[in-house]
DNA sequence: AGAACGATCGACT
DNA sequence: GTCGATCGTTCTA
């Protein structure tokens, strides 16, 4: 159990959503630099039948070839001319589908990922909770672009973890928590797949935000 | 060549 | 709750 490998993205791609939950995002961007933060909050897309899907009906154009690269690769792209959004590749190779990372909790790197996010400003508690809870986010604060669209998440530079420890890092206190499923965010054009409940957050047993 | 649109965010009422 | 920013991608002609 440590760095999750092709076989992990290799499946049903609701299935893989529910269980990135809780997985540690490692983003390296020097042999020193590490940044890191736990899954929170996913969704699935997937090519065959979702019309929310760039790839919706197997449809290849220069942005949705990544999608046919096979599973665990990292799908990148510019949205609203100023954001990224960060998916990994599943299914199958041949069906294109992924996985958008929406939410992290930080794990390491807090500082550096505060000033990627928000520049020389001081921390506040708003900030704090604004700092990764949204995918346009984890891609600012990551440092992730178009630059690393297509990587190959079994490498160094971007890849998945079980756990804090497998980076030698302390396990949180672990609270009771499960998962949330829901409709999906900001597809409203999508017809019937827009009711499709395909966001999965990690939310405490308490109810409260995770 | 031109136009429409978007898997978002932050500022504002 | 609303709204504008901003530009690559995609489609139409």
């Amino acid at each position: 159990m440590a760095r999750l490998s092709y076989d992990f993205y290799n499946r049903d791609t609701v299935e893989t959503a529910r269980a990135l939950l809780g997985k540690i995002l490692v983003r390296r961007l020097e042999p020193s630099l590490l940044l890191a933060g736990r899954i929170v909050e996913t969704e699935a897309y997937i090519g065959r039948c979702d019309k929310a899907c760039h790839a919706y009906g197997y449809r290849r154009t220069v942005r949705t070839e990544t999608l046919f690269l096979g599973p665990g690769h990292a799908y990148i792209y510019l949205i609203y001319g100023m954001y990224h959004c960060l998916n990994f590749v599943t299914e199958p190779e041949g069906e294109p589908a992924a996985v958008l990372i929406r939410g992290l909790e930080p794990v390491a790197g807090e500082a550096y990922m505060a000033r990627a996010r928000y520049g020389e400003k001081p921390m506040t508690t708003a900030r704090r909770r604004g700092l990764l809870n949204g995918p346009g986010k984890v891609c600012q604060a990551l440092g992730l672009t178009r630059r690393e669209n297509g990587i190959d998440l079994t490498g160094d530079v971007l890849s998945v973890w079980d756990s804090p420890a497998d980076l030698g890092l302390p396990e949180p206190p672990g609270v009771p928590e499960r998962i949330c499923a829901g409709k999906r965010i900001g597809i409203e054009y999508a017809e019937e797949a827009r009711d499709f409940p395909w966001r999965f957050t990690l939310v405490g047993e308490d109810g409260k935000g995770a």
